[in-house]
DNA sequence: TTAGTTCTTGTCAAATATTGTCTAAATCTA
DNA sequence: TAGATTTAGACAATATTTGACAAGAACTAA
């Protein structure tokens, strides 16, 4: 489940209407849609914010943010595989530390 | 090993000066000293430039360059590893089609 | 030491990218 | 159709990244 379907299908459970899920959000609604199609990424406040507004585990919801920043990095890449590896070795040996 | 320090090594190991390879990439020494120094990131025409210049393969190259910005996105977080996980499924998961 | 060189650091403007907001159009619903 | 909701486009405001310059620090050789 990608970030904007999860946030979607979040606000259409709760039956809120983007108006008001934009209002607790502080922003307007072509944001809020803009967020829920793809087609632009909320800040992290705005994740901060999404989480409450629509009674989202905040880890839940940072966890797919931070996965789709690390997407759009290595997405289309020969490589990519390889390159997530070597972050991802490179934060499991600082963890040890 | 990182970028960094791969690049400054490799340049120590052919014994080209700074000023050589700024040359090469087409810049100024102050940018390569940065770049060896972590204090800037190489953009990925630089990186092209430079696995030329310094005779590195290229893919490990950019292998390196990606991971760290990878790296970036997620250093810190207490949900980093889970987060490269999901981006490497998702990664995977699309490989196959 | 001094002169010459290499490397490093700080700063700042230019270039890029991201974000927020407004307006109007499209879609939906009763 | 009218009224409400959602979507799309445009563009200004902000933020981030980049390149370039200049001055200082570190090193070398005579």
């Amino acid at each position: 489940m990608i970030l904007s379907e999860l946030l979607k299908s979040k606000r259409e459970t709760k039956n809120l209407l983007l108006r008001e899920v934009a209002s607790m959000i502080d922003t307007d609604t072509a944001l809020i849609s803009k967020i829920e199609k793809g087609d632009r990424k909320p800040t992290r406040e705005q994740i901060d914010k999404l989480a409450i507004a629509l009674d989202i585990e905040h880890s839940k919801l940072l966890k797919l943010w931070l996965s789709e920043k690390v997407y759009e990095d290595v997405k289309g890449e020969e490589v990519a595989i390889d390159a997530i590896k070597i972050a991802l070795k490179r934060i499991k040996s600082e963890e040890k530390n």
